[in-house]
DNA sequence: CATGAATGAGTGTTCATTCAT
DNA sequence: AATGAATGAACACTCATTCAT
């Protein structure tokens, strides 16, 4: 128990620095500083630097996996829209609070890019689930892997781009609207 | 003439440097050598490293733009399914030669993001003259500003997503043509 | 008794880690590891790490000791050349299965020259006794605390020479008698 | 020449900080504030910390090289006894200036013990030359690799303890001395 | 007595940058 | 302009030691 908890002090350290003075700041003694732990503390819980932020990248997958999977569950029997909306509801809203976080796991920090393609993986399987269950729905020719790819690539991608590249015209429940609608056209074919 | 020339092999080293060594290796004392110009010559050229990075950068959304662009003027005549079967194919085979550098760009070189913001933008620009000529095959009720922000976002991001991410089962011109097929369903409406 | 117990076997722990591990594998919670008792135990028996070392170059040393007295009580009546060929194959025996040992314990740990003052001191020691009672077989006229100090030295180095430094066409017993040679020409005299 | 001249400037300063602030004192840092260079010269010049011993250990080595080498040449001719007195005299009289260092280098300085091999053979060989030119001086029956690793051994060991470990009562010229005669006694046989 | 989590001073090393030539 | 030796601030990481339990 203490052992988690120390861990997850150190992960925060590492976002609330991030935030708060960029990445330039993320040295293992500021974050151990900013952790309130001595940095010998944070070598008995990470073997190197890098491990803090797979870590960190995991935690943060692990949460977005997890929302994912209750919203899935959640409107199994729902009409397949409305299954989408609550979708791309749940990725973005997961990322809201944070919306620089991720991006910034993604481009500024050294991690190599394994995690990315777990979490691509993972929600892949999300929706291969999510579809079978409506695929009386579904019109477009394609196989399922093909499908299944496309609608996680874009949920994933239009998700983060409704976040953090959209135009300033654009609110972001009329963005969330658009993502779902894109995804909806694609899955109903034409 | 001169300085064209080695700014051109400084951004060229480092391109080398990271599919050959990783990002590890990039130092400003390796490019230099690898360059084949003296670590002082690097910075008659480049104010610091970030520079380089930058201008890298840079280079790289210039290519892709002028590619673009070209694919436009083009096919400006053509039908919707054309138009954006091309600029789907311009875009992934601009990134082909070489998929893993723009990635490693986005994560794992230490720039800023403000390239991106850029290059979306440029994107947006070009969609938006490319679908005012299409008006009439548009049948989404979305604004412009969202649907070209849409578009774009699904351009680029499932682009990269089919040379990086697509499932072994999925070939790239399979791929290519489902991403054309996403875009143009969700151009054409319900 | 259970103190004596747990000291030995740290002391024992630096033994095998030298030897399985080399002496960057010596750290003292990793003695306390293979020791098997906690890093706090091994505080309560050394003050510091140098007391570790110093104990065990005791240790080391009382045994040599130990082994050269025995021989010179046993060979007390024999004749010079019985005595010393006892005296350097005690030595080497002593040394033979650990041969680096001792090496490591001068080259690789971090501990002062005082023990092997010591060591060398009480050889002497044992020297002077033994010479004393076969005076007429010596006949070198130099004075008796030169001939202690060749003939320890003597003894002290070419042993370990002959177990770490003899040439390969040297076997070592054929390295034991020559270094036996030696000794006894130089005691007695030309 | 410049990189020489630093080099040996960072050689010296490991000497001087070893002589006047003893072992714990030779920090990379110390070294370079102490040779009048900055850290990074240091490292432009030796890979590693390491790297900096065994320069310091072969220079030390080739000094005494080039010294017993320059004994034998002068020495060819002269009778056996007074080539081994200037051998030892030559080797003692090379270690004399800074007595503590050599056995610092062995004793407190983490380095390999190859260095040390190295010396040996090196001495073997001056030393096959030398009595090969001396064959009718010398009377002992073993082959001559062993006399020449006995003499070898007993020249740097017996060396080193007059310098270091001399009784008191036993004055340099007195112990280099009763060295020669007890390297002559083995050489001349009984 | 024993434990082992926690400490933090200190280390070797890197690398962007400068500047005398 | 070009060079590349020199710089030194900054970093990731280690490990002897302590002390609350």
């Amino acid at each position: 128990m203490r052992a988690k908890l120390t861990m997850d002090a150190i992960l925060d350290a590492v976002v609330r620095l991030l935030k708060r003075e960029g990445h330039k700041a993320i040295t293992t003694n500021r974050i151990a500083e900013v952790a309130g732990v001595s940095i010998g503390s944070v070598y008995q819980y990470f073997p190197n630097k890098r491990a803090i932020f797979l870590a960190l990248h995991e935690r943060h997958v692990n949460e977005i996996d997890r929302l994912v999977q209750s919203r899935l569950v959640e409107h199994a029997a729902s009409p397949l829209d409305v299954l989408i909306r609550a979708m791309v509801d749940g990725m973005i809203e997961a990322h809201a609070p944070d919306p620089e976080l991720y991006q910034m796991l993604q481009t500024e920090v050294p991690h190599r890019a394994d995690g990315t393609r777990d979490f691509a993986l993972r929600l892949e399987g999300a929706f291969r689930l999510a579809l079978s269950s409506h695929r009386n729905e579904v019109a477009t020719r394609a196989s399922l892997d093909t499908i299944v790819f496309i609608v996680a690539n874009m949920v994933d991608g239009l998700s983060h781009s409704a976040l953090l590249r959209r135009p300033r015209s654009l609110s972001l429940p009329k963005a969330k609207e658009a993502v779902t609608q894109a995804i909806l056209a694609y899955l109903r074919g034409r």
